[in-house]
DNA sequence: TCGTATATGTACGCTAGGGCACAGACAGTC
DNA sequence: GACTGTCTGTGCCCTAGCGTACATATACGA
C-alpha cells in the first residue's frame, strides 16, 4: 500500500547518502538500479562510458592494463564511492577497465543526466571533487605501497578492504584473480595465501576465500590500509 | 613608457593559458611571481598548503613517501599544471611532498583566494577538473609502469620527460636524487644510467646529466611515456 | 560414474634488484 | 696543495618474485 507521501529510503551508497535529501530527491528519477555480477565488465580501457555507478553493495574494480596481458588493481570501490569519475572530469572514456569482483548492487544514471547534475552546483560537485581527492590519494599510495611493500602486507591489505566493502568474511575469489589484482604470478599467490592460511588469519578453498582474524591482518598488512582507509571515513558520513 | 591598454602578455602556464581572457585577467591580480629553486621544497606530507602554483618553467615534483625513508615521485608537474590539487578538491592538504626538482618560475596564487575563484563558476573549474582527469590517469599508469617495467625503460621515461619540461638537453642531477625520485637503489641507478650512457643516449658527470639522443631513449622507454604526454596534450593548447 | 574444465600445490632454475661495504674521482675551501 | 664532502663506480652475497613445467585436487555436467 504506497503512501501518499512515499518514506525516501535513505541510499546505502555513502556518496548519495551524504548528500542533502533535497538534492538526492532531485536525483532520483535518474537513478536506477543495476545488479553487480560477479565478473561482468562494466567497461575496457578506451569504450564510452554511458553510465556511472554508485554501488550500494558489492565491488567493482578499476584496473590498469599494461602491454596485452598484466593488470593490476589501481582502485577499489565500494560502496563508498563511484564508477566512472572521468564523467565527471569532463572526459568520456577511461584508460581503466572497470570490472565487478564481489557481487552486489548498485545505483546507476546516464552519463548524459550525470554530467548535467554536476554542472547544475549545489552540492554534489563538491561532494565528488572531495571524492576524487581520496581516490588520487588511494592510487598514489597504491603506487608506492606496490614498490616498496612485500607481497604478504599487500594481499593482507587488499583482504581487509574486501572485507570492509563486500561486509562478510567469506568471498569468492581465486588465485588467478588475485594474482591479476595484486599484479603478480598466480604460483606466487599461491604461496603467500598459503604462509596466510598457516597463520590461521584466511582459509581459502577452490575458489572462496575467508577471513578469519581481523586483527591479524591487520597486523601483516601494511600502514596503507589505514592510510587509505582513513582518507575515505574522513569525509563521509 | 606604459601604455594606456597594457598588453597582457599570455601566460607560458599551459593551464593559464588555456583560459579565456577575460577570466585570466580576472585572475591576475591574485597571481604573484614565485621562483622555483632547485631542491626546495613546497610543502610536506600534511602541511597546510597556503599557495597553488602554476609553474611557467622548471619542475615540481609530487612524491609519496613511505616510512621514513623510502620516496616515489607519483607526478610531475611542469607549466602543463599546477601543484596543489587538493585545494581544488576542498581539501588543506596533501599526503604527498611536493618538491622544485628543476629550477624555473612559477605563478602562485593563495589558496584562498583560489578557492574562491573556484567556486566562481567559469571555465576554470572545468579546466582544472580535466587536469586531475590527466593526473589521475598518470598517477595510475606510473603505478602499472612501476610493477610491470624494468628499470631502464622506465629511467628513460623519466628522463624524457623531464626533458619535456625543461625544454634542455642538460639537467641538474645526481643518481641519488634519481633513486629517490624512482624508488630504487642508488646503486642501481648507476648501473642502468651507465648502460644507456654506453648507448650514447645520454652522458652525465657529478651532477649533470645530458640527453643526447631522444629518439633512442624513446625507443627505450615504455610506451607509458607516450600515454601520458598525450593524456595531457590532448586537451591543451 | 566418468570425463573435463578449472583451481590449487610445487619444484627448479633464473634474474632484477636490495643490503652492504668500499674505492676512486671530482669540486670547493682553507 | 692538502682536506673534506659529495658524487660515482664496483663487487659480493642474498632474496623476492618470475618463467616454465607439471602434478594433483575439486566441482560439475554428460
Amino acid at each position: 500500500m504506497p503512501a501518499a507521501t512515499p518514506k525516501l529510503a535513505p541510499p546505502t551508497n555513502r556518496l548519495l547518502a551524504a548528500l542533502p535529501k533535497d538534492e538526492y530527491r532531485r536525483l532520483l528519477p535518474d537513478l536506477e538500479p543495476f545488479p553487480l555480477v560477479f565478473g561482468e565488465v562494466i567497461y575496457e580501457p578506451g569504450d564510452l562510458i554511458r553510465h556511472v555507478y554508485f554501488p550500494a553493495s558489492g565491488i567493482i574494480s578499476l584496473l590498469a592494463v599494461v602491454g596485452d596481458r598484466a593488470t593490476l588493481e589501481v582502485a577499489i570501490v565500494g560502496r563508498e564511492g563511484m564508477v566512472g569519475l572521468p564523467v565527471f572530469m569532463g572526459v568520456k572514456t577511461s584508460r581503466n577497465r572497470a570490472v565487478v569482483r564481489g557481487a552486489g548492487a548498485a545505483m546507476r544514471m546516464k552519463a548524459t543526466a550525470y554530467r548535467k547534475e554536476c554542472n547544475n552546483g549545489g552540492s554534489f560537485p563538491r561532494l565528488l571533487r572531495r571524492y576524487t581527492h581520496s581516490r588520487l590519494t588511494q592510487v598514489a599510495q597504491g603506487a608506492a605501497c606496490n614498490r616498496f611493500h612485500p607481497m604478504d602486507a599487500r594481499l593482507a591489505q587488499w583482504l581487509l578492504m574486501t572485507r570492509d566493502r563486500m561486509e562478510t568474511d567469506e568471498f569468492q575469489l581465486t588465485q588467478e584473480f588475485l594474482s591479476n589484482m595484486l599484479g603478480v604470478r598466480r604460483e606466487g599467490v599461491n604461496k603467500t595465501a598459503g604462509t596466510l592460511q598457516q597463520k590461521k588469519l584466511i582459509s581459502y578453498r577452490r575458489g572462496t576465500l575467508t577471513t578469519l582474524n581481523r586483527a591479524g591482518l591487520e597486523a601483516v598488512a601494511c600502514q596503507c590500509y589505514r592510510i587509505i582507509k582513513e582518507e575515505y571515513d574522513s569525509f563521509l558520513p
